[in-house]
DNA sequence: CAAAAATAATTGTCCCTACAACTATTGTCA
DNA sequence: TGACAATAGTTGTAGGGACAATTATTTTTG
């Protein structure tokens, strides 16, 4: 190896050999390059699980669990959007699709009718029933193995705060 | 499929009180919940600020910056592809696109020639300097806020973990 | 009340990524 | 050595999501 990366430059006065030395420092770089990764791996875990029982991707349990939760098993379209994190325009053509598979439907609100619901059907909590198990398994195959119970919940809560701050934080 | 679910209630209809009891009550299930949720929010965020910059879109920076930490700033496209969680054919292109704006280029192995490394150029080392401070910037806002050094520490620990968890648990 | 602003959702379009098939080179073993 | 498997990367293709523009309805305001 040729020795050339002793000296660092500063600003502009750059080296011509090229060469820097810009490795991410800061903890909170590395906090977020480890929250990128880990979420990575994880989907990608669970998409191949749930590829591997012919069973829908992983956008689609999301909607579903979302949906599942709210009361009346339906959530507004902006809503729905919000909670998942993705645009309206997506939400959408995702819906269309959890639609078609019979999985959801469209209603429709009374009172104001710019407003269309998200509506899980029966064949929406059957799909739910039968993911669910297969991404508990790979959680708990992920999680459980370097962390408690307790250490899980300090991580939601930590993930939360951080979340939050994202979202409102500096408008 | 769908067995003895009961009929859909119309909407107004009372709530069906009996077999819907499905919130997502796993600590790993919410923990996941968050790091999902937590993921797009300040991708979301990063993307946004480049923009607004006129830079060029997240995922050039995560090459950038990954490259740059290597010895003589090169990595091999398949070790690549695995630091950033991303499939290999899907590296092929996100460095095709990086080539052709001059920030990186293609060299190759003399004793391998299957494989081809991604090799900084200047003009991507002055392009990763003029991206790192929107970054860490956007990074200080949504961490900072909520979270210590040493949390930030404990965070990416926790992570890894469950990373390592993931990638190698159970083949 | 009419006009303008605001809100909710959808649609058209494009880019990025995963997936699978393919090429090229190296390693293995008879 | 020669065939077969393994490895490294690239390419073709399709699908999903973001972004901006559009439609439809409600709210505000003069």
């Amino acid at each position: 190896m040729m020795g050339g990366m002793s000296e660092q430059a500063t600003a502009t006065e750059a080296a011509p050999s090229e060469v820097m030395q810009c490795p991410e420092p800061t903890p909170h770089g590395e906090a977020w390059g480890a929250l990128s990764r880990t979420h990575a791996a994880v989907s990608q875990r669970l998409q191949e699980a749930l590829a591997q029982g012919d069973m829908p991707p992983l956008p689609w349990y999301e909607v579903l669990a979302t949906v599942a939760e709210a009361p009346d098993q339906r959530m507004r379209m902006g809503d729905l959007a919000e909670a998942l994190v993705i645009t309206r325009g997506g939400l959408t053509k995702l819906v269309d699709r959890l639609v078609k598979a019979g999985l959801l439907e469209r209603t429709f609100c009374e009172t104001d009718r710019r407003v269309s619901y998200a509506t899980l059907l029966p064949a929406g909590v059957h799909m739910l029933r039968e993911m669910r198990p297969v991404i508990v398994r790979e959680l708990e195959v992920a999680f459980s193995a370097n962390i408690s119970v307790a250490k899980a919940n300090e991580l939601r809560d930590t993930l939360d705060g951080v979340r939050t701050s994202a979202c409102s934080g500096v408008l």
